[in-house]
DNA sequence: TTCAAGAAAGAAAAAAATTCTGAAAACTAA
DNA sequence: TTAGTTTTCAGAATTTTTTTCTTTCTTGAA
């Protein structure tokens, strides 16, 4: 469960690229294939390593608006805002929700094509969601940084 | 450059799993070896695919804080945003940066494994910044949704 | 009808992942 | 220290996957 720094340097290299072979990874740290193996197994089978992913280029397959969206709900009972998250979990242009502490209730983090396609969204997907009271949306006007690589 | 719907049912597959053989793929769409070989290959060149990534599990690996944080400069002028951009990319707690319209000027995404190492991050890292004039955190306290899959 | 282009199938070759065996190093307990 | 145990790693063999090459099928235009 401990990780030592072969298994950081390990997991360094696989986020930035999962399709490193064992052998890439074996020669960049010193070490031969089977130790490689067996940790990469390890990483897996303890979670640790959750998934591999393919991130696609948002502009090129026409998603090119990221909107942040402040939601609160009417009231915050247990039954209201499971509802709400099960709502979400339904909805492909929410690639994020949070529930924050705050002036409101969750945080989120929309895509979608253009300004039309948030409106639509907006007034046909969100706002009609029970429970939903405030939606307060603030667009993304340029991309500094988006990682999924995490600090190790 | 235009997608097909076999080029799409390929990257819905690959999303969510990078791991995929291709013979899976092949599989699951009904198609031989070569031409899924051939539309992989054709999309990574033309950067609709741009990475494959590894997922760490968060808590796993002691990352147990995610604070938005609304970061307002003292002016807009190109030269503060360019340096606060620079500034940000070397900061590997910000997993997310983006220049947003409305009441402030960016939204940011920080993970950290707890509040004592916020509070460090904040005072240390981010007030810190030249330009810097407002900082607004808000505290994720359950996480509902969490993907990197576009919808396509 | 015939030719050319695009898409897919199948087979062969190259590369990678997986499994197996065993050696070296580190740690434990007498 | 010494013997026993565990952990970590190396190398080779096997299986699986990727990559490349050749061929077939379909479609549309001359």
């Amino acid at each position: 469960m401990t990780l030592d720094e072969t298994d950081k340097k390990i997991l360094r290299l696989l986020q930035e690229d999962a399709h490193l072979t064992l052998k890439d990874i074996a020669k960049q740290i010193n070490l031969s294939l089977t130790p490689v193996h067996d940790r990469v197994k390890r990483l897996q089978q303890e979670g640790i390593i959750e998934k591999y992913v393919t991130i696609l280029n948002k502009k090129k397959i026409g998603q090119n608006l990221t909107v942040y969206c402040q939601v609160t709900l009417i009231k915050q009972t247990h039954d209201t805002s499971e509802g709400f998250n099960q709502s979400i979990l339904n909805l492909p242009e929410v690639v994020e929700c949070n529930f924050v502490s705050g002036s409101f209730d969750y945080m989120l983090k929309i895509i979608v094509p253009d300004m039309e396609s948030y409106h639509q969204f907006h007034q046909q997907k969100l706002s009609v969601l029970s429970g939903v009271s405030l939606i307060h949306s603030f667009f993304v006007m340029s991309e500094v940084k988006s990682t999924t690589v995490l600090p190790i």
